[in-house]
DNA sequence: GATGAATGAGGGTTCATTCAT
DNA sequence: GATGAATGAACCCTCATTCAT
């Protein structure tokens, strides 16, 4: 209330970014249409060109400015002096994971929202399984030493699969190395 | 030459959804009209609807035709006998890392081909560089053993990332005690 | 069975038009497409080019063929000599009433089938009630003849649609003194 | 001309609706494509979605607001109190030709505007002829009093069709009866 | 004679975008 | 600043028709 037009038309723009993130989280950025955006943000589809010049704008600007790569330059750019190593990563790791749970839209955005989805989890999930049971098999046969063998699964198959997505393959010796250094 | 018109139909059929596939890589599913698909195969877009209901029945076709999630399963089902686990897990990621490599396409599919790509890029990218930088500080310093730190960084910030997107968030501690054993 | 070349064509062309006149009335002419005729018919919609020319020609074959006109004029031309002229009429009139009835496909096709055919059903209906109930009070009350006012009704409303519908409409004043010639 | 927005939305959708009753009425529904409308309307087809949800809406909102049952409802439900019957029914008759020639694309919709529109006016006006002819002879063998024959003809022929059209047939001994009681 | 693969035109409809109000 | 009428291009899809097989 008694907000100036600049305050104003600075908090319509944020609300209209919201909507937008909200909706594409949900229908994908080509599924979703000006006009549901606007109708999220409870205006109409015109207003959306006073705030962006285009859809694609607005895509835009919506990873720039809500993208937390900022944010996660922040976290690992803290100084963390004399703290032991492990320390200073599962604290940041821990962030990491919060700044992706509390940005679940913009990650939705970011993998996209289709059909796929169903069976990239589908595939991930059962991939995760069959590489547990294995390893598990082999901890109880004493070959390997006792380990979480669940995050074990998922943190091979995730390293191999963005190394891909990403197109820098990851060393696959070398990761198994990594895990079971001495084979073990 | 000198095909049956059965041959010829399974050959079209083939011919599309290749098309199809290589279409919905670059351009996302939604991205990708029908004119698009029926173009890159070289007919008309009303030819594609004799051999699919529907655009969305091509995508599911596609997907359950070409995913490779059989191939996974085979991969993975394999007995590994006596052979020691670091050697069968390096054969088996290798394997799972060829078959993405040789399924780009469709790992494009999967993981959406939207201008958000670029986006996820560089965020995956700046924070490998950023953990690495940090794990070899900590190696040179003697207090992590040497290790491929590019590795690890990958490692560390996909599990983390997977594990969000599919639902199922690693315990992050046990990520790190996963990698670096009593500290190290 | 061991039909001539000839015979089995002719036959083929009279399982088509059969067809054609069937999902003209289920569908409509613009409704029905060809290869809904064709798969009524047991056969491709290719075939049906070999016996006419296009779904245009094959209308008309069917209005041709099908149409009952020559034999209302066989009806109507038969020679009724010396037989009293109510009694040739009601003849007359039954025949022509089994002939719709025998073609009442070719009806439907005729008068068109699409939504608007409840709404004139509606509209037909309504009004020949509100006049039977006008005719009856007024026979009731010892005005006019008795008779049967339903078919009366039904007979002032058609005279005057069909008039109009035809581009000749009916003298109104006229007929109400056909069928209550000095008021009665 | 300043006109205000809510006028103008008024004004544009009667004139889509004049558009589609005068294009329906020419084509046929199935025969008019939404582009044809627009055309006939001076805009573009993408704008009548503005104003109707679909083609079928378009048609059923037609049926609606331009249909005139609820003016023939009126008109039949007027008191007719002391005045004779037949100028009643005259009076009634003529005012529902008037509608119907007022209406007469409405009517066009109503009985359906496909390539069989000449077969049946010449159906018609066929029967019309050739029963009026022999009615026209046996007044003149002074055997049926002197009447209008034409309308009698059309009256008779219009019963039966309507009759059967609208699936409630006139007895059609009843028929006759009711045209020429005593025979005559 | 019969098939069915293939086409080109057009169907109804949605959508990003503009602009007068 | 905000609306919503209007557009033009594109969307997915169906259809009448052709022709090699």
């Amino acid at each position: 209330m008694a907000r100036t037009r600049k305050e104003q038309a600075e908090w319509r723009r944020e609300r209209l970014l919201d909507a937008a993130l909200r909706t594409f989280a949900g229908k994908g950025v080509d599924g979703a249409s000006v006009k549901d955006i606007a109708e999220a943000a409870g205006v109409t589809p015109g207003l959306l060109y006073r705030y962006f010049e285009s859809k694609e704008a607005l895509v835009e600007t919506l990873l720039a400015e809500r993208g937390f790569l900022p944010r996660l330059r922040e976290l690992l750019a803290a100084d963390h002096q004399e703290r032991p190593a492990t320390e200073v990563l599962t604290e940041l790791l821990g962030a990491f994971d919060r700044l992706l749970a509390d940005n679940a839209d913009l990650v939705a955005v970011f993998f996209g929202a289709t059909q796929a989805r169903a069976a990239l989890a589908e595939l991930v999930g059962e991939g995760r399984r069959l590489i547990a049971g294995f390893l598990a098999a082999r901890v109880a046969a004493g070959e390997l030493r006792p380990h979480d063998t669940a995050t074990a699964a998922t943190t091979l198959f995730a390293a191999v699969a963005i190394g891909r997505r990403t197109g820098s393959p990851v060393d696959v010796a070398g990761l198994v190395d990594l895990l079971f250094p001495h084979g073990r």
